[in-house]
DNA sequence: AGGAAGAGTGAGAACCGTTGTCAAATCGTG
DNA sequence: CACGATTTGACAACGGTTCTCACTCTTCCT
């Protein structure tokens, strides 16, 4: 049995904040977000709080090609997504056909426990010239 | 037009230690294996030198879940990976489809300059039980 | 309500992979 | 060879993340 996390004004801070964005953010900008609601929250109690939402599914983390760990308030279930490189806009987007692909390639060459990563870059249509 | 690299002992010794590996190594690892051939490198200089070969496409670069950019000797070429999580042994697999279904989906959703990231991890059958 | 127990916080230090610096070494050309 | 340009490598710096630990706050018990 897992302790349930206690009701604090950091975490409750950092949750809000969360359904609020739509895009994939950094902790340092979630850090940075807060502190312009006028909701200062320590940068280490902004990494604890995002870890522990992303272990509890509540977020996804993903990495930037440049190495940070992103954050987006998701739905559940698996799926992948689309994101815009320039402004982080993403689209969450489901491929059965591609899942199945993954497993049975695996399958072919005698791995199990198969798991993949999958994401698709681009700039959308507000960030073109 | 772009100039040659000129052939130094590092340089070979980088290149001719990729050849021999068939896993993704980490630039440390990668290091640290050539010590140990008495083949010594400066670090500076191997991550320069497996950057050069990344963009080069002589290796394939790629980002483990800890953060750290892991190369390999892959063919030219896009494809993407069948990992082992133990022992880091790598299939190289296409998958057209999976292309196309990528394409298409940024496309639909007004997207441009679409690129995808895709990998498949597993246990690989000589390190399972 | 009052208070004890202990989870949570945050300023700063530590960590770690990676990149930058720059004087000295090396390569290729003539 | 001799020269100029490239490359090297010890070391410092960087940036994101994690750790530390004294202090604070939530929770729960009486
Ligand atoms: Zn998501
Ligand atoms: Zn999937
Ligand atoms: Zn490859
Ligand atoms: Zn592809």
């Amino acid at each position: 049995m897992v302790e349930a996390p206690r009701n604090t004004r950091q975490r409750r801070a950092v949750a809000e904040l969360m359904e609020d964005l739509d895009g994939f953010r950094s902790a340092q900008q979630i850090h940075a977000l807060l502190e312009s609601r006028d909701q200062n929250v320590g940068l280490s109690t902004v990494y604890r709080t995002l870890q522990a939402l992303a272990d509890a599914d509540e977020v996804d983390a993903l990495r930037s090609d440049d190495g940070e760990t992103l954050y987006r308030r998701c739905s559940r279930g698996h799926h992948h997504h689309l994101v815009c490189r320039d402004c982080g806009r993403t689209v969450e987007v489901e491929g059965p056909t591609v899942e199945r692909w993954a497993d049975r390639v695996a399958e072919e060459n005698g791995f199990a426990d198969i798991s993949h990563t999958l994401e698709i870059f681009g700039t959308c249509a507000s960030c073109r010239p």
